[in-house]
DNA sequence: CCTACCGATCGGTAGG
DNA sequence: CCTACCGATCGGTAGG
């Protein structure tokens, strides 16, 4: 199909069959994968507000004015990077939860992917839990459903498991939020390169998890 | 001796009259509690870099230059909101301990008071956890000093009673973040109105804290 | 994707 | 504690 580099101008006939479609890696791809990870990085340094068009174009090395080109604002950069990021964690509890699997195998999985994304990419975490409130109203409104998707995965395994007499729930709605502060918190206070790795924090937490809803460990 | 307003330069003689000393609340304190109550709405509702020190001396009463007055900069501002908060929690923490009862019941009363005061100044509580970053690095330093004596209240309670043999503790210093994420993060959630008093949220989370570190409540 | 530029607003200060 | 103002920088656009 295409090398990729999709440079040329000229190529060897007019009809062009190249140059007629799309590449699998446009050029503008490139450029916009730069502005989100320039954007990414300065937006958890020092806050959306704190934050210039110019200094988002300078880390991705164009002009002022290109950033115009790829986003229509500097929010417009910010939902693309808050979705994606509430998006690649809602893939993650949805893929590690196993339906099949008893309550407390359930919690424990979910809890350690939980809490060990937001270990390992706490950059995007920190964006993620920290930046929503510099989002447009229509912007908050979608992450909002994204959200209330991943807590909806800790109610479900959490109801079935105190429905089934496993877990001890006093009240399932703080139980949720309980559980998800454990996980989410890591995005404030995690270091790299500090005493724990992500999955030594995973483990930990998905073991206090099952202790927090009273589930055996040994019989889970 | 003195009646702790200190603001007397000569308390017997005649020809001293009320004015001409300063009120016990001098004027500039009601200048400068309005400032703070302003600047701690706005930090909060739209960050410190997304707040003009208009925003402030409007949401004050006061011209765009009276700010100076009280305050050298807008990080004095913010300083003085953060330092005043933090003191507030520890003091909160410091006198909700008592070092004479048993591990378990220091533990629960600790997470009660550090919970409740994050739901209840939830406000004051966002301020002190998500704007640490804008502090400069001085400023930033004191701070930190005061978070490690809070941290250190969580710490001697867990170690205490996990060499009693009555908590069961693997990572001390993950189940101190581990109990402090769980109060930490209430500042994020919480909104007033809702569901939840701040005393349900305390004694709830004081009762999940007691099953994270595996201590019998019949026996607390 | 660039240069050049728009009006608005920023934190902070002079001078009273 | 005010009016008036400083230079710098802001998000975004015109025109190419």
């Amino acid at each position: 199909m295409d090398d990729g580099t999709g440079s040329r101008t000229h190529p060897l006939r007019p009809d062009a069959p190249r140059r007629a479609t799309p590449r699998t890696r446009p050029r503008g791809d490139q450029a916009r994968a730069r502005l989100l990870a320039a954007a990414l990085q300065s937006f958890v340094d020092n806050g959306f507000h704190g934050t210039g068009t110019r200094d988002i174009a300078e880390a991705a090395g164009m002009s002022p004015a290109a950033v115009y080109v790829h986003y229509s604002s500097k929010e417009e950069l910010l939902f693309a990077l808050s979705l994606a990021g509430h998006q690649e964690a809602l893939d993650l509890v949805a893929g590690a939860d196993e339906p099949h699997r008893r309550p407390a195998q359930r919690l424990w999985s979910v809890v350690n992917a939980f809490c060990e994304w937001h270990a390992a990419n706490h950059v995007n975490a920190r964006l993620v839990q920290y930046e929503l409130g510099s989002l447009t109203p229509e912007h908050a409104e979608m992450i909002a459903g994204v959200r209330r998707q991943i807590s909806g995965t800790f109610r479900v395994i959490l109801a079935e498991g105190a429905q089934a007499g496993v877990f001890r729930v006093h009240d399932l709605n703080l139980m949720v939020v309980a559980l998800m502060s454990l996980s989410i918190d890591i995005a404030r206070w995690y270091r790299s390169g500090g005493e724990w790795t992500p999955a030594t924090i995973g483990r930990h937490h998905a073991d206090i998890a099952l202790s927090m809803v009273g589930a055996d460990p040994e019989t889970a």
